[in-house]
DNA sequence: TTGTATGCGTTATCAG
DNA sequence: CTGATAACGCATACAA
């Protein structure tokens, strides 16, 4: 592999010319720049980022660190800062840590030491240490989507109480009362969030505490799958399901057509996050739309904004609005159901 | 960020010392080893890899260039890929191109330049430039999945002509005449092999002519759902669909439904590769499973089997069987369907 | 067992 | 406009 010496022999020239066609900076005579890019074709020199970095200490690359990149709401996020970072020169590094704390660790570790600029993180747990441990090293952090107690830190995440309190009103406004709650692993403050918008909403509706109906998971299809299985075995069963994400939807979704429920029918069910139509979910969900794709941008543009200005201000909480997308998979409650049931 | 040169000072030693605790290689004394490492914690020491990469001319990184990472055949891929190389010491950095030769040629350049010691690539189209690219620089890679005419290159797929026979004549024996291939991008050679292998079992069957239904669309359930819209206008219509991969398979069944069709009673529908359960299809489909994850890691053992060994022996195509899965989603042909019909 | 000199490929600085 | 020198952080070869 050429070095910038070699073509710099062939050109006739110093190394140092070489580098300011590259970079075009300083003077450089047309005529010589035109022998150094005949040479660096026929070399096909291609620089080395290393020992660019090494002098630049900056390797203009951001870290992506996420929790599940099956899930199609967080690939739209990473489009977003895709999008955002290369707009600026910068290229992106993806990891998924499937929400392991282990993987996680490696990646910052291996990020670490690859001098990224700065990191976007959907932290796999609600701990601050890994916070700690980047911003001790004096690289920028942003998280994502997840608030972190006691950490000093940037982040840009969705308004999930209020999400989660205005869709539960919509269904206690169809006339709903038990409300089934099926959320994520307690310790995440999404799922956290989504069960006190929940509650907000039962409470501000005069509903009894014993119809708050709030089940902890994870946030996958199979978590989905067993938490409507629970939520459905009560007695009397509830009128409607709120998954806290789509994947759990999704299996919320599975378990209902198992058990012979029909969806708004039978029961009615409601979600956060959008489920694209690759996804085949028929019929479309009522869901509580994040703008992911605005989340993965703006937290990219924040974390840029901490690399170039030297801004050394407060840490910033950036919450996004979110929308209600009503669809037909939530309907009135039906006021005497399955009275035989269960 | 503290650098070799910190740690030996506070240490009291050279910083080759520190580099040799570290790298656990030549002679520490036991003393001051411990010294060193106090040194490391106290500091919060992180090596410099770009600088480490440098000397070493080895990065121990591994490119893995897909083209779409939504698909769960191609994150299955990865887990192969990724779960292979970190057993050897080596990390991914994950690309998507999203099928577009732009963004791969983006993010070759930038590979390149990051100085990766090999490449994993599924090829956005089936020229051979891109692969000459890497292999002029000396870099070794393995062709996943599709086949390049034209270039001198490791490759390790599936069995797509095989599978695609096998599927047909499945479907011919239950009966099915009509049977529509809804196929990929025709430059593509998956799509071509899986046209030839339903082309193959046809005419073993004594079919005419005319009843070979080939329909090229894109890899995606958009596409999948024009090209089952388009199979389904002949008249009469297909009894069968064969889908060459499983986001086309979802774009049919959308199609389906929308026609009121049901699979199997009214039309069987087949496709390649899994659909996971967390895309909720319902009827699970009858598939030609292809081992993705296998795929991924032989792929990559390959890879580190050129980068250590200096083998540079003759280019391998590894072929790897697949496995028919019968479901319900196919059943008899119905003699006499919808006589009535377009 | 530990240290010195040197170079990996690039660019900032300063001189010509 | 162009070039010599030095330095980025680390590890190999060779001494001590």
């Amino acid at each position: 592999m050429p070095t910038i010496r070699d073509v710099a022999e062939r050109a006739g020239v110093a190394p140092i010319t070489v580098s300011r066609v590259i970079n075009n900076s300083g003077y450089v005579s047309e005529e010589t720049r035109a022998r150094v890019e005949a040479a660096i074709a026929e070399l096909q020199y291609v620089p080395n980022s290393l020992a660019r970095s090494l002098r630049f200490k900056r390797t203009d690359t951001l870290a992506l660190v996420l929790t599940d990149i099956t899930n199609p709401f967080w690939t739209t996020v990473a489009r977003g800062v895709e999008d955002a970072a290369s707009s600026q020169g910068f290229n992106v590094i993806l990891c998924n840590t499937d929400e392991s704390e282990g993987k996680q660790e490696k990646y910052l570790n291996v990020l670490l030491q690859k001098r990224v600029d700065g990191f976007l993180l959907v932290p796999a747990r609600s701990t601050p240490e890994p916070i700690w441990q980047i911003q001790s090293q004096g690289v920028p952090v942003v998280v994502l989507d997840r608030r972190i107690p006691d950490a000093q830190v940037d982040i840009v995440r969705g308004d999930s109480e209020g999400g989660a309190y205005e869709l539960t009103r919509l269904l206690i406004s169809m006339g709903h009362r038990r409300i089934a709650m099926l959320s994520g692993p307690a310790e995440v403050s999404t799922a956290a969030d989504r069960v006190a918008g929940y509650r907000r909403a039962l409470r501000e509706a005069g509903l009894p505490k014993d119809l708050e109906l709030a089940y902890y998971g994870e946030y996958t299809q199979e978590g989905g799958y067993r938490l409507a299985q629970r939520a459905l075995a009560a007695s009397p069963p509830p009128t409607a399901l709120f998954a806290a994400n789509n994947f759990i939807a999704i299996g919320a979704l599975r378990a209902l057509r198992e058990a012979g429920l029909r969806v708004p029918d039978d029961v009615s069910l409601v979600s956060f996050d959008e489920i694209p139509p690759a996804f085949a979910i028929d019929p479309f969900l009522t869901v509580v739309c994040q703008p992911a794709y605005e989340m993965g941008q703006e937290a990219t543009k924040l974390l840029l904004s901490r690399l170039s200005e030297e801004e050394s201000g407060e840490p910033r909480e950036i919450v996004l609005p979110v929308k209600v997308i009503v669809r037909k998979s939530c309907g009135p409650a039906p006021s005497k159901r399955r009275p035989e049931s269960v």
